[in-house]
DNA sequence: CGATTTTGACCCGCGC
DNA sequence: GCGCGGGTCAAAATCG
């Protein structure tokens, strides 16, 4: 992997380099690995995007954060005490627990659409997108206990450009310890951009 | 042979 | 209520 430059949308605070922590909406914060982040709700801070390594030339263009307060699927993402458990039959969710997931956006330019960013994904859909002619794919993170998300998806006009969505955090480390964040860091260009 | 991908069906929210 | 679009499931296929 080559270098890569990424655009944080941070105003002025964050990008420090070197050992910084992830928060998440829960509180939690870890110290490596590549983790979303998603700044509750009201004052958006410092998203910070995770760094591909597998790309050939992948640079995070720009990002955009969105929180779902309110998510349409619940799969248990925090607690979710017992769903009646069984109900597995193809209607598995129901109750108006919703759980709060963090959910980030950010775009790269990358000939790949896998970023390894150090989890292990298991591709579990794909869809056509309307208004684009690449489909999305759906990944889940493999690690037991653990519902973090990503979606990945060309731009229609721009097709070298990728767009990868995580939602939920991490619940363990990262597994690659070769390409933790902090590496990867070493790698980058942080650009601070006012963020909107 | 276990893990992962593929792919069509199914589910659900939302707008009309 | 219906259709559309997006997200997930799960069986089969493929991979390592």
């Amino acid at each position: 992997m080559e270098n890569y430059q990424m655009f944080f949308p941070c105003s002025s605070s964050a990008a420090g380099g070197g050992a910084m922590g992830f928060e998440f909406c829960d509180g939690a914060a870890y110290s490596s690995g590549p983790l979303l982040l998603k700044p509750e709700n009201g004052r958006a801070d410092v998203p910070r995007p995770l760094a591909p390594n597998n790309a050939s030339d992948g640079y995070v263009q720009q990002q955009q954060q969105q929180n779902y307060e309110d998510n349409p699927m619940d799969n248990t993402y925090l607690e979710e005490p017992d769903d009646g458990g069984s109900e597995k039959t193809l209607g598995k969710k129901k109750g108006p627990k919703k759980a709060k997931r963090p959910k980030f956006a950010f775009q790269t330019r990358s000939q790949v659409d896998i970023l390894d960013d150090g989890y292990r994904w298991r591709k579990y859909g794909q869809k056509a997108v309307k208004n684009n002619k690449f489909p999305r794919s759906y990944y889940r993170c493999t690690h037991q206990g653990c519902n973090v998300k990503k979606q990945v998806q060309r731009l229609n006009g721009d097709e070298s450009v990728v767009v990868t969505t995580y939602e939920g955090t991490h619940t363990h480390l990262v597994e690659n310890s070769t390409d933790n964040f902090e590496h990867i860091l070493s790698q980058m260009q942080i650009y601070p951009l006012p963020f909107n």
